[in-house]
DNA sequence: GGGAATGTTCACTA
DNA sequence: CTAGTGAACATTCC
C-alpha cells in the first residue's frame, strides 16, 4: 500500500538484483507472459512515483504498481497468489495485487523525472507553473495528481496540508504565490521524512493530521470530508488551515 | 462481519 | 462529446 517514499525504499532494496538474470517468472498478472521474462538479466531498477520500473536487458521495462492493496516480498511470500513473482538463483522477489505492465518506450520519454516527489531532479519552478496553469482546481486534488506530484498520496496530501497550515478545500488562484512555493516545498520536505520514517518503521506515530481525531495544534476535533473532484478523505483543522478568498 | 484503507482505470450514464 | 459516477481490482486491519 505504498505511496513514492515507499517505492522509493523498495527501489533501493531491490538494487542488490541489478545484473542478476531471471530463471523464472510466474503470477496471475494481466497484461504479461511470465515465461517471457525467463532468462533475461535486470539491467536497472528505477522508480517514478508509485511505480516501480525493473528494466531488463531486451529494452523492455516491468512496470509494478501496487495500486492501495498492493504489497511485496523479498524471499518471502504471501499467503496469495502473487501477480508476479520472479525467481532467481536462490532469491526471488513476489509483487501482490500489483498492476504489472511491460514497457517498450525509452523510460525517457514515458516519464517526467522532475515532476518526482523522491527524486532530487524534482523542480519546484516547473510544479509551480503547472499549479498556476489550473487555476480553478482544489489544492487537495492537485496534491494527488500524479502529473504534479509524482508519488505523493492521500497520507502526503493530508499531511503537508496540515503542515502549510492550508485547508484543503482552496483553489489555486485564491493562494497567495508564496504559500504555493510554501507548498511544494512542504510536500518534498515531508516526502522525505515520511522515507525516513517508513525505514525506521515509525510512520504512523509521526502522523499528524491523517486519519487523527483532533489537531495537535488546537486540540480541537480535525473535520473529515471528502473534498475535490478526487473525494478522497481530508483531515484537517478549520482554525489554523486557512482558507484564502 | 462490515467497513474502510497509502490508488487508478474504465464502463456507463445523463 | 463530456463530465460525473460508480465499479472493479482483491487484501488486511479494526
Amino acid at each position: 500500500m505504498p505511496e513514492g517514499p515507499t517505492i522509493k525504499i523498495l527501489q533501493e532494496q531491490l538494487q542488490p538484483f541489478v545484473g542478476r538474470q531471471i530463471t523464472a517468472a510466474d503470477g496471475y498478472a494481466k497484461g504479461i507472459a511470465p515465461h517471457s521474462l525467463q532468462g533475461h538479466t535486470i539491467i536497472d531498477i528505477k522508480a517514478w512515483g508509485k511505480q516501480l520500473l525493473i528494466c531488463l536487458d531486451n529494452q523492455l521495462t516491468i512496470r509494478v504498481h501496487m495500486g492501495l492493496f498492493g504489497s511485496y516480498r523479498i524471499n518471502d511470500r504471501g499467503k496469495r497468489n502473487a501477480s508476479l513473482g520472479l525467481k532467481f538463483d536462490g532469491d526471488e522477489v513476489n509483487f501482490y495485487i500489483s498492476n504489472i505492465k511491460l514497457i517498450a518506450e525509452p523510460l525517457d520519454t514515458v516519464y517526467d523525472w522532475t515532476a518526482d516527489v523522491m527524486n532530487p531532479a524534482f523542480d519546484i519552478k516547473k510544479a509551480r507553473k503547472k499549479l498556476l496553469a489550473r487555476p480553478e482546481a482544489m489544492i487537495c486534488d492537485l496534491l494527488l495528481d500524479q502529473q504534479l506530484f509524482a508519488g505523493s498520496g492521500n497520507i502526503v496530501k493530508n499531511e503537508v496540508l496540515f503542515r502549510a497550515r492550508v485547508h484543503p478545500a482552496n483553489i489555486i488562484e485564491n493562494l497567495p504565490p508564496r504559500k504555493l512555493t510554501e507548498l511544494i516545498q512542504t510536500t518534498i520536505d515531508f516526502c522525505a521524512d515520511f522515507y525516513r520514517w517508513k525505514k525506521q518503521n515509525s510512520l504512523r506515530k509521526n502522523l499528524q493530521a491523517h486519519e487523527k481525531q483532533e489537531c495537535p495544534r488546537n486540540h480541537i476535533p480535525f473535520k473529515k470530508a471528502d473534498l475535490g473532484k478526487t473525494k478522497r478523505h481530508c483531515y484537517y483543522c478549520e482554525i489554523c488551515q486557512i482558507l484564502y478568498e
